[in-house]
DNA sequence: GAGTAAAAGTGGTATTATAAGTATATGAGA
DNA sequence: TCTCATATACTTATAATACCACTTTTACTC
């Protein structure tokens, strides 16, 4: 209270109270940097740690738990903790809640921001797609065609569809982009065919894009994906207009999931 | 150990022992979200916390601390904890330690990203551009032309006027995904034009986008936007033909900065 | 030697206590 | 009444201890 109002005589800086835990992640960082930890790799045990670093379990704890948040390590129970494979979809996916505590996002935005980035990526998948791509996407089109009536299943299949589309592209930045997205529409499952016409339709459209990447042919597989997107915009649109005048956000569609 | 080789005779499913963490971390983000919180405002303390979930003090900690690693919420001895401004750089930040760790991400996948995003971003923004916009993306021009000899205030204005272009599609997903990976890039400066005569070069392509943007031509504006971006692409293979034969990665791009 | 049980080591959670920072209320002095 | 310092009641930060639950290893029994 005095430093506003009353300069202060003694002039010494504040001392500088780091908080314990930043430290710990400090130090945890240098020692896997140092030591040359490599993805699978053991951490000492935490009473290890503790005694070797001089702290209690509590703010070590939460150094790991910080640490685990931003996907460095992973700890299971029983085993210890190890330091994770870097990929950019673990970095993205780390930081899906980010964005889910952004309010106003709409879904339309959402589906928007898949056509933009899809639309795209079936473009270099059909250039670049791989046999094995080919056996994959069939696959899921199968699995697709068997569990049309399981809805939970479908979905499951058809966001499969579409990360090995992503993967063909032989692209780590847009393979993890496109998880990201389908990891939070995912969340507002509203957002995927809840009939089995719709799911009958969808199908359609991913034998389309199927045919025109076995096919190498870029311009019909986007062709055919912003059609595929733009039909879930569509009901989107029919289904906001039906249930509430005001515009749908992620926020107030996952509210009645959780 | 047994469920590999030995087929267990009673077939029931392992219970699905979720995080506790996990589950704390889940409700305070639903509780965010309900509860419509926004930057600055105050989570209810510890103590209520504790009492309300029915957990102890550690694994809430711990949850907290996730959130905080995340840049979702910050906590202030003596205070409380507060949600944070979504910002990316804020963002970024709490980034920084994984690419401290990590290696893998190539530039060129970096740059390809932007060329799947941004094309599209162009072509919304040439349909939906305001005035404001042109104004904006003008002053971004000039600011450019006049510190075209300053290359890291050059840099700045080159993302702003990208930045920009995001905010004209008025979609917010596209917005921060333009800015993370500019800021991704921004680790590695090298990625910009280091010499006069690449900004120029620069500077060329971004009038041309902006002709076309304040014309609403969103075919040229792609088409000026692809040719950009892939101008940058053809640098970075010169770069890396002339510097090292090996395929330059974020990690050790970076590690001359920290 | 195979199978099982005990033990040791790991992270997970709870309880309690105390330190330390911050805001607010209180009350004495002007 | 106003000012201001102190006291008090919050808050988070850290610690110590104990116990639970999961996993792996060891050792024992048959």
């Amino acid at each position: 209270m005095r430093k506003d109002n009353k300069p202060n005589i003694i002039q010494i800086d504040h001392i500088k109270r780091t908080s314990l835990v930043d430290d710990i992640v400090e130090s945890l960082i240098s020692y896997i940097v140092e030591q040359k930890l490599k993805a699978g790799d053991k951490l000492p045990s935490e009473r290890l740690l503790v005694e070797a670093l001089g702290v209690s379990r509590i703010p070590l704890r939460e150094a790991l738990a910080r640490l685990q948040a931003l996907g460095i390590i992973s700890v299971s129970h029983g085993k210890g903790a190890f330091v994770s494979e870097f990929s950019v979809l673990n970095m993205l996916y780390n930081l899906s809640p980010i964005l889910r505590c952004q309010t106003g996002v709409r879904l339309l935005d959402m589906v928007e921001t898949r056509l933009v980035i899809e639309s795209q990526v079936v473009i270099l998948a059909a250039n670049r797609r791989s046999e094995e791509t080919i056996e994959r996407l069939e696959n899921d089109l199968k699995a697709m065609e068997c569990e049309i009536h399981d809805r939970l299943k479908f979905i499951e299949y058809d966001m499969d569809f579409h990360e090995t589309m992503a993967k063909a592209t032989a692209n780590p930045v847009l393979v993890a982009l496109v998880a990201m997205l389908h990891n939070l529409m995912h969340l507002v499952q509203e957002s995927f065919p809840d009939s089995l016409e719709a799911r009958r339709e969808s199908l359609e459209y991913h034998k389309q894009i199927y045919h025109a990447i076995k096919e190498r042919n870029p311009e019909l597989a986007e062709k055919s994906m912003r059609s595929h997107l733009n039909d879930i915009t569509r009901r989107l649109n029919d289904q906001k207009a039906s249930t509430s005048p005001s515009t749908k956000t992620l926020l107030q569609a996952q509210s009645g999931l959780l």
